[in-house]
DNA sequence: TTTTTCATGTAACTTTTGTCACATTCAATT
DNA sequence: AATTGAATGTGACAAAAGTTACATGAAAAA
């Protein structure tokens, strides 16, 4: 049974009801590999439960955090990547345990002429999608690393909705596309504002700090 | 009478004739506004002649160079825009001369459902233009400037198919969100590569250039 | 407990980028 | 020809980010 919140107010009931009927219920546990790289996709996901990481590596192998996907939303490059048989330019990892509904390819095309509500979600899921690219563009181009690892805690502190954030350095580097020590050193700056905590694997997030 | 390359070969024919029925044909000199920031998009443009560049402003009134549209090619920010009656994240420019098809917003859905060669065009752009942005960051977060402007030139060779580069530095410096002085260094160190040459508003891509 | 592995701290240094100030040059206008 | 304004050149310096190397500490494994 497919009980995401909201759902029943996305899409129509005929459409839930084919949903449930082709759309496969799949579950991944933190820190699986949902797409990767050079993979066929072949299956649309909507998530239902949880938090997916959509990463961008270069050729040297340097992974940068795109976005986070969560409840109700999709991978609108999955989608276009599904009817144009493509492969995928983008990694998907499970940030914490997943519950998504994959939609064959197949039924994408069908649905968009067959229901309005599914038309519109995926047109909403477009722009949102280019909308959080265009972040990831600004953030890059126009801040300064100390501002975009702020942005990127709070962005945890949004998805977790916890102001304890469970991650190391090195994976902070990774996502922002730096070096563990210049990281380390922003952090250490912020702790030193009274803004943070530091411990092993984790920062508290103190009232300073929004 | 719309003679686009390849517009007979993207399109079937009944849909061709309806785009010469509803369509709008536009003509835009260089410089000319086609987007602009908060306006609303009614109508979706697809290029016939001509380039257009896209941009994306910060909050301090910075702008950076996402990507360029030329013949054939359509704005999918624009498409999701008209579909969701929502403003523009972007401006866009003519980069020189052009002449395109603005499709009512209207004609949109109808034809997703009526023409399957629409469809394939609409999922084909949002996946171009995907992949576009994801350069666009991949440039920005893992390539020096000296690179990025390289990268920068050789597309404009690409796009008017000419060694000569019509541009001041304080346009590039614009379109790569840095600044005129930083710009004007690395080109007077690629010139002492022998790889350029610098003239006024112009800059001419030697054969060791590429 | 001891060892090993991973996470963090930090100093010292380099490279890259940004900024300011001012000179020069080219081309259009008066 | 003289004036003006935009484009470019360049030195000097500051700030930001990247790199190397090594120390310390905390947790997991042997």
């Amino acid at each position: 049974m497919i009980t995401a919140p909201g759902f029943s107010s996305t899409f129509e009931p005929a459409l839930l009801q084919e949903m449930q009927e082709c759309g496969e219920l799949k579950h991944f546990k933190e820190g699986d590999v949902i797409m990767d790289y050079g993979k066929y996709i072949r299956m649309m996901p909507i998530i239902v439960k949880g938090t997916i990481k959509v990463l961008r590596m270069d050729e040297k192998g340097k992974e940068i955090l795109l976005y986070y996907l969560s409840s109700n939303e999709s991978c609108s490059m999955a989608y276009s990547c599904c009817v144009e048989a493509k492969k995928s330019e983008v990694r998907a990892i499970a940030e914490d345990d997943v519950d998504l509904i994959a939609i064959p390819h197949n039924k994408l095309d069908e649905w968009l002429c067959k229901y309005p509500s599914w038309k519109n979600y995926i047109m909403r899921s477009f722009n949102e999608r280019f909308l959080e690219l265009l972040k990831s563009i600004e953030s890059i181009a126009f801040h300064k690393l100390d501002e975009r690892l702020i942005a990127y805690l709070k962005e945890k502190q949004r998805l977790t909705g916890s102001s304890v954030i469970k991650v190391s350095h090195y994976v902070i580097a990774d996502d922002l596309a730096t070096s563990r020590v210049v990281i380390s050193r922003l952090l250490k700056q912020l702790e030193n504002e009274g803004k943070i905590l530091l411990y092993r694997n984790e920062i508290k997030l103190l009232k300073d700090f929004n």
